[in-house]
RNA sequence: GGAAGGUUAGCGAAGUGGUCAAACGCGUCUGACUGUAAAUCAGAUCCUUAGGGUUCAGUGGUUCAAAUCCACUACCUUCCA
């Protein structure tokens, strides 16, 4: 199947700037295209990841990517969608973010990929200069009636900073037009906005050259959300994060786990490369199956195979009551005996000793697999088993306990 | 710069002197039923040494008593410049 069809059938269309020569791009020549994503973090999110897998699906179909790192306008801070300004982050967490991000981006993409970064042709740039060649071609009036830029007009809150984040990411486009050939850009459909500015901007420089019209196309996916419309990405313990410090394996494949039966096909549509007509009829036939088959691939993609085996295990063994040898595992200061309130909020299962006491009284936690009724139990040294203790809270939340040595 | 209005829990939103740790809705957590899903039903949802303690943007004041009245400060909204 050819590239752009491939695209959609599996859910990544969601708004083409020209329907009918993107098409023609997609399936003709290799091209040059770009995704940005910006260091705000220093780790990527689902949603990045999503984006990068349809980048991965395009060079795969034998496009050129480059990925371009927003060290400049992270600085700025993108107010799509944003209700609130967003806190400004210093010179020095960009940086690290940048690192950061630059070392998860590498993991996704062919190793060949161009990576660049936008604070390299901004830093120095004469405002001036920027305001005559760039900010002439845009219309406040228009860039206002954009959706982007409406939530924080009514909140009143809207800044001349957060404006200029368009023209940067419009001037963006046209500079790696000029430097690499790049035509498309692509990205969630949060940035629709953003990258219809920088097609604009590559038209009206291309006419106030009087150049020949080359035109610059924009595409779009769908942002990830689940079957009730919320943004999925959402844990229990905050976002689901990609590197694995700031969500752990295990989680990560238990978000997956978790995940509404609708949202099981089109999660292994997007991100394996299963055929549609067999996913299709793996989910009729048993969805369960399916839905563990669809974390443990995102798993595998973003943890690499090792990891996701291991926490396949893990949660199997778990849930079937089986080892708890992969569970996810706390280290407390010794102790010889504690009060089960304490110990709750020192592994951090609780955030208070109230939430403690109200979890046992409505009967949510084990201990080593036997319910707690008693919250002023004591828990003593002794009823570890060799060297721990496992906690379970509620239904899915398994944690083994042990000593710092 | 001028005028009027606003700021209450994770969010939305009631509350205009005591009966307010603060209605209601959403969200979140837990229990039952299931499939680690959904739907449904039930309970919980500031902290606590379980006696109490600390909350209604901030600071001070009035009062036996303040989310509620007064003054100032900060921020936001609308209108005027």
């Amino acid at each position: 199947m050819k590239c752009f069809e491939t695209l959609k059938q599996r859910g990544y269309v969601y708004q083409l700037t020209h329907e009918e020569e993107i098409i023609k791009l997609l399936n003709g020549d290799p091209i040059t295209f770009y995704l940005g994503i910006d260091p705000t973090a220093d780790s990527l999110h689902i949603g990045h990841f999503f984006a990068l897998s349809m980048a991965r699906w395009l060079q795969d179909f034998g496009h050129n990517a480059i990925i371009l790192i927003g060290g400049a306008t992270a600085l700025i801070g993108d107010p799509t969608g944003k209700s609130d300004m967003r806190s400004m982050l210093t010179k020095e967490q960009v940086e690290h973010n940048k690192k950061e991000v630059k070392d998860l981006v590498k993991r996704f993409v062919k190793e060949d990929t161009l990576i660049v970064d936008n604070a390299d042709w901004f830093k120095g740039r004469d405002y001036v200069d920027f305001m005559r060649e760039v900010g002439v071609h845009f219309n406040v009036k228009k860039m206002l009636s954009a959706d982007c830029y409406k939530k924080r007009l009514e909140n009143g809150g809207l800044t001349f900073l957060e404006m200029g984040y368009m023209l940067m990411q419009a001037f963006d486009f046209t500079i790696l037009k000029d430097r690499h050939n790049c035509v498309l850009q692509i990205g969630g459909s949060d940035q629709w906005a953003n990258i219809v500015a920088g097609v604009d901007l590559g038209r009206k420089f291309n006419n106030k050259e009087g150049k020949e019209v080359e035109v610059l196309f924009g595409l779009t996916c769908p942002l990830l959300v689940k079957a009730d419309g919320e943004k999925m990405g959402k844990t229990a313990s905050g976002t689901l994060w990609v590197s694995r410090n700031k969500t752990d394996c295990y989680d990560f494949y238990q978000a997956f786990i978790n995940v509404f039966d609708e949202d099981v096909e089109r999660l292994l549509s997007f991100f394996t490369r299963i055929e549609i007509d067999e996913i299709k009829a793996m989910c009729e036939k048993d969805i369960i199956s399916a839905k563990k088959l669809m974390a443990f691939e995102v798993t595998k993609l973003v943890h690499g195979e090792e990891e996701a085996i291991k926490v396949k295990e893990a949660s199997e063994a778990v849930f079937s009551g089986a080892n708890t040898e992969n569970m996810p595992t706390v280290f407390i200061a010794p102790f010889e005996e504690i009060l089960v309130t304490e110990l709750l909020v020192a592994t951090e299962i609780t955030t208070s000793k109230g939430e403690a006491r109200r979890l046992i009284e409505g009967n949510g936690l084990s201990i080593n697999k036997e319910k707690v009724t008693n919250a002023d139990k004591m828990i003593s040294k002794s009823e570890f088993i060799d060297g721990q203790l496992l906690i379970q809270k509620g239904k899915k939340t398994f944690v083994k306990v042990k000593f710092n040595s």
